[in-house]
Parts: structure tokens; sequence; C-alpha cells
DNA sequence: AAGATACATCGGGTTTTCCCGATAAACCAA
DNA sequence: TTGGTTTATCGGGAAAACCCGATGTATCTT
């Protein structure tokens, strides 16, 4: 993935904001009563915060996870979502030292 | 500016090359005469190394503009465009401690 | 004043993004 | 197996971004 396509991926308002709420799940999920550590949070309940259609988040959550920003596990029916906190840490570095 | 308005910017092969190239003008800009730590590089450098029209670069350099990322300086017949290093700064801190 | 140079703005064709509804696919429960 | 739930994918209309050529504006030179 390419420093544009993250830039790009991080250029809609939708997206910037399920990138942030997943900073701290706990917080901004209160709903879910699955353990977020394990695996994140599910598509469901992003979408209902977001107030988008399902259709829009998961397509969202699937760009998201091309960036390499965050990843998915499938469990039951359910596809959880978390950030990927390494690929911030790089990306954070890159753009601290060539931006 | 909002922040998804500097990613906007941000999320353009061109655009992102142009910011880089005026951390160190002195390297990537050695026709020009002018000293470079006055005002800048004149948009027609600019558009020589970008290699798209002059229309589209002086496009581009106006929508950095807006977002505070860089400045300019009319001198004459030019218009002299630099890095604003604080925006940088402030984004930087934005990004590290944000997302 | 007239022409040349540098840049900005305008109008628009093409491509991409946004976001939706409909449908498909995977899984679970009865 | 049938029906319900959750997510992914598809098709597409509307809006925005991309990038161009043409034209306008400011400045300099002669």
């Amino acid at each position: 993935m390419d420093q544009v396509d993250i830039f790009k991926a991080l250029s809609n308002k939708t997206r910037l904001l399920i990138l942030k709420w997943l900073k701290d799940p706990a917080l901004h999920f209160p709903e879910q009563e699955r353990d977020f550590s394990e695996a994140g949070v599910c598509v469901g309940q992003i979408q209902k915060k977001a107030r988008l259609t399902q259709s829009t988040v998961s397509e969202y959550l699937s760009l998201l996870q091309r960036t390499g920003l965050i990843e998915s596990t499938r469990i039951g029916q359910w596809t959880y979502y978390k950030r990927n906190e390494a690929a911030f840490q790089l990306l954070k570095e890159q753009i601290n030292k060539e931006l």
C-alpha cells in the first residue's frame, strides 16, 4: 500500500471517525458484550454508530483493511475489526520523517 | 481547515511530491537563482518538475495554500511558494496524538 | 502603448469517490 | 431443511477530484 492510498483512506470523515473509535472500543461501543481486546468490534456496531448503510460501512472497513490499518477476524456470523497498531506506528514514523 | 481536508490535499501523488520537494528547495530546484530561504520556489520551477500543465500546478498550489501547509509571496511577476513548517509541526502532533 | 512573461481562473471532459438499495454468501437456530 | 441474522458484493446515480486548454490579470521591458 502506497502512502497516497493511505492518505486517501484517511480523507473521509466517517473512515477517520471509525479509526478513532477503534482506539478505545470500550468507550465508544458500550453495547457489545464480547471482549474487545480479542478480536475488535463487529460491523453492525460500527454501522449503527456511523449512521450509514450496512453496505457502505462494510465497504469502508474493507478499504481500511486493504491499507493495513485495521485487521478482521471472523467469528461465527460476525466479523470483528480492530486497529493494527503496528501499522499506525509505522505510518506515524513515516509521516514524521518524510512529510 | 479540518483534518479531512488536509488528508485530501495529501492524497495526490503530485501534491505530496511538491510538499516533499519544498523541504529542500536547493536540492530539488537547482535552476532557480533567487535565494530560496526568503520566499520559496516560483510556480514555473515547480511546474517544470511536476510535468503537469501550468494551470493544474497553479491549482494544486492554491489548494495546498488553503490548507495552510504552504505560503505564497508575490515578487514582481513571480509567485514564490514555501512550506509553513509550523503548520506541518502542528499536523504531525495532531496525527501522533489523535490517529 | 505594445508585447512578452508569469501566474490565476474558468469551462469542461474524464475518472474516481461517495453512498445507496438489492442481492449473494456464510453461518446459526429450530 | 427452512428461516433468520450478519456481512460481503454488485450495480449504479450523484457528487467530487483530476487535469487539460483557453482566457484573464498582473507585471516587466522596450
